[in-house]
RNA sequence: GCUACUGUGGCUCAGUCGGUAGAGCAGCUGAUUCGUAAUCAGCAGGUCGCCGGUUCAAGUCCGGCCAGUAGCUCCA
């Protein structure tokens, strides 16, 4: 990067500087306003940056104006930002002075060695490693935003104090900032919790409770024709179907460790404490369950490797703050598959489940927008959150490193984000508020197969134990369909759609007409619905336009005539006359290759 | 679970200082038969999330619960 590009926007290193230096301009209005407030920590982070703080009242969206205000002075005041030491003891009583207990801890929680640096802007001096901006004129008094304020727990630990979050988001000039919130404002109008009861995808009813969503009619034939679709292809690449059940006793959880390792998240019916009576629980995963499959018989190294698929539905008790929309609920369904294995068949297979999770989200487009984490465990929390041991671990995730690396695949790494079982690699999505949640998981088992004693005799007539892998092809379906929403604004692939075409007559003339071509679209395999309301064209458009009806035909006069219809797209594109054949194979051909245009 | 905020017909919202609920869209009925984003008229629709308290009187004030939103924590 050349010189004159270093200080620009462009430059990420740069960026956080900015932002960092806004979150101390934040800080610096706060303690001006009210001193007895105290600081925890501020940093840039992604867009943006945000400042903790402890103070004696809730920040209001008022607090949040003031704080605004007084921050615009001190960009006016371009007051310079100094760098300094101060020993470990010296800083210590330095911020014991000023009251801030949480910064005291930060600093005792450093290495004996760290240089503690801080930095000083006029009246405001913070615990800081840096860099900052050379003085506070370089943020523009217009050119932020001070976006939200909510709760957040110090150290991100939910046993210790609940601090108070302000964020906020900057840019060098008034018309980037702008910019930026017109581009947010859009991405919110996507929003799957809106648009998808908006477009009747889904409701909820405070009866029924949080996280078990209702999928209405059109809702729930996109995830029909999407289960479908998953069954068949799976099928294609040597998956066997199963059905099994959704709940079991509580024998089988302790088998599998989900008794020790999740009861928490179960929804259990009877006492979990009376041994002595039966006790079952809701299943929040399908493995036990599938695993039951391979152990019907004893098993070859012929059978090997055996791919299981299921269209599985589980339960999870979230914690009540958890539940949002289609995204996070207590009820789903998910494309779920177990393949169990020779060590020797692990690559070829890992490779081939994720071939398929990219094919899948290719072809649904959401390929292009997704990220891969390599999630690991925490060998600081061995036998607590994880089974198995050391050794074990090292070893499943050393193989999927290689795995990982011979395919090029470009990932970032997840300390603690592991299953209790095993790594994984987690195919990501970001929603229109930029959070991030698993779409698609593929995970090496090394352990479950050794506590459910499945086992193959090999080529030597050894009994062997099998690896597994726990994978999704196109994860959850009601999770994929909200990010679906989103990522087409509602206005799905053609293919997809619970209603592909409308007809509308003009007048009550073309009625017969119309009902012909719905009944012969429908044998078609079409989705086609008529609009026989005595309104006027303009009316008709406009309503099928704002439900996303990928096609629309005209039927006047002219087109009884001629034995046309008059093809008009949701986009708004007039394709003109053609005739209903014509327009039967255009569309067939369409959704067959799952064509994203239209 | 935690912090903050929100809850008025299917949807979007109004409702003053506490005085007994109002509009638009959608729906229904009728008229209209009109060629590419809203034809006109009429009708109907609400225990103001639920329970309790204060008060002569509560949509409005207070408490609890339920549900929703953002974030935190969690997410096999």
């Amino acid at each position: 990067m050349s010189e004159e590009n270093l200080y620009t926007f462009e430059n990420p290193e740069y960026r956080k500087t900015f932002w960092h230096t806004c979150s101390h301009i934040m800080a610096q209005a706060v303690k001006r306003l009210w001193p007895e407030v105290q600081l925890a920590i501020g940093p840039a982070i992604e867009e943006g940056w945000y400042y903790d703080f402890d103070a004696p009242f809730a920040f209001t969206p008022e607090h949040l104006e003031q704080i605004d205000g007084e921050m615009k002075k001190i960009c006016k005041e371009r007051i310079r930002l100094e760098r300094s030491e101060k020993p470990r003891a010296e800083a210590i009583a330095f911020m014991q002075a000023q009251n801030e207990p949480y910064k005291v801890e930060l600093i005792e929680d450093l290495p004996e060695d760290a240089v503690i640096s801080f930095y000083t802007q006029g009246d405001f001096t913070d615990l800081c490693a840096g860099p900052h901006l050379d003085h506070t004129g370089r943020v523009r008094h217009n050119g932020f935003k001070l976006t939200k304020s909510c709760g957040a727990y110090w150290r991100g630990d939910s046993n210790r104090k609940m601090l108070q979050r302000i964020y906020g988001i900057g840019f060098p000039s008034k018309e980037e900032l702008e910019v930026y919130l017109e581009k947010q404002a859009e991405a919110l109008k996507r929003d799957h919790n809106k648009l998808g009861r908006e477009l009747e995808f889904f409701t909820t009813v405070e009866e029924i409770g949080q996280g078990l969503p209702i999928l209405l009619p059109k809702g729930a034939r996109v995830i029909q024709k999407l289960q479908r679709w998953i069954e068949d292809e799976e099928q294609k690449r040597g998956y066997l179907l199963t059905k099994t059940p959704l709940m079991a006793k509580r024998d089988l959880y302790k088998i599998s460790g989900h008794w020790d390792h999740y009861r928490d998240g179960m929804f259990i019916m009877g006492d979990p404490d009376d041994e002595e009576k039966e006790c079952f629980a809701l299943r929040p995963m399908t493995c036990p369950f599938q695993y039951q499959v391979y152990l019907n018989r004893a098993r070859s190294y012929r059978d090997l490797p055996m791919r299981l698929g299921e269209t599985s539905t589980l339960f999870r008790n979230e914690d009540s703050g958890e539940m949002h929309g289609l995204i996070r609920v207590r009820q789903f369904t998910i494309s779920e598959g177990h393949l169990v294995l020779r060590p020797d068949q692990l690559e070829e297979e890992f490779k081939g489940c994720l071939e398929l999770a990219k094919y899948v989200l290719d072809t649904v487009g959401m390929l292009e927008n997704c990220t891969f984490r390599f999630s690991q465990w925490d060998p600081a929390r061995a036998g607590i959150k994880y089974e198995g041991t050391a050794q074990q671990w090292e070893e499943a995730q050393s193989v999927m490193k290689t795995i990982l690396d011979n395919l090029g695949l470009e990932y970032e790494i997840g300390i603690d984000e592991a299953a209790f079982y095993g790594p994984k690699l987690d195919i990501q999505y970001k929603n229109v508020f930029g959070k991030e949640d698993t779409i698609v998981t593929i995970q090496i088992d090394m352990l479950l197969a050794q506590k459910f004693g499945m086992e193959y005799v090999d080529a030597d007539g050894q009994k062997k134990t099998p690896y597994i892998i726990h994978r999704t092809s196109l994860g959850c379906y009601e999770r994929t369909l909200a990010y679906l929403i989103e990522r087409y604004a509602g206005a799905l692939p053609l293919w997809m759609m619970p209603e592909q075409v409308r007809v509308m007559p003009i007048t009550d003339r073309a009625h017969d007409y119309c009902k012909n071509l719905v009944a012969e679209l429908g044998n078609a395999g079409i989705s086609a619905e008529g609009d026989y309301r005595s309104e006027k064209l303009g009316y008709k458009i406009r309503e099928a336009q704002l439900q996303k009806v990928p096609y629309m035909l005209v039927v006047g006069d002219r087109d009884m005539e001629n034995g046309t219809v008059s093809v008009r797209t949701r986009k708004g594109d007039d394709l003109g006359a053609m005739t209903p054949a014509e327009f039967t194979a255009k569309c067939l051909m369409e959704i067959a290759t799952k064509s994203k245009e239209v």
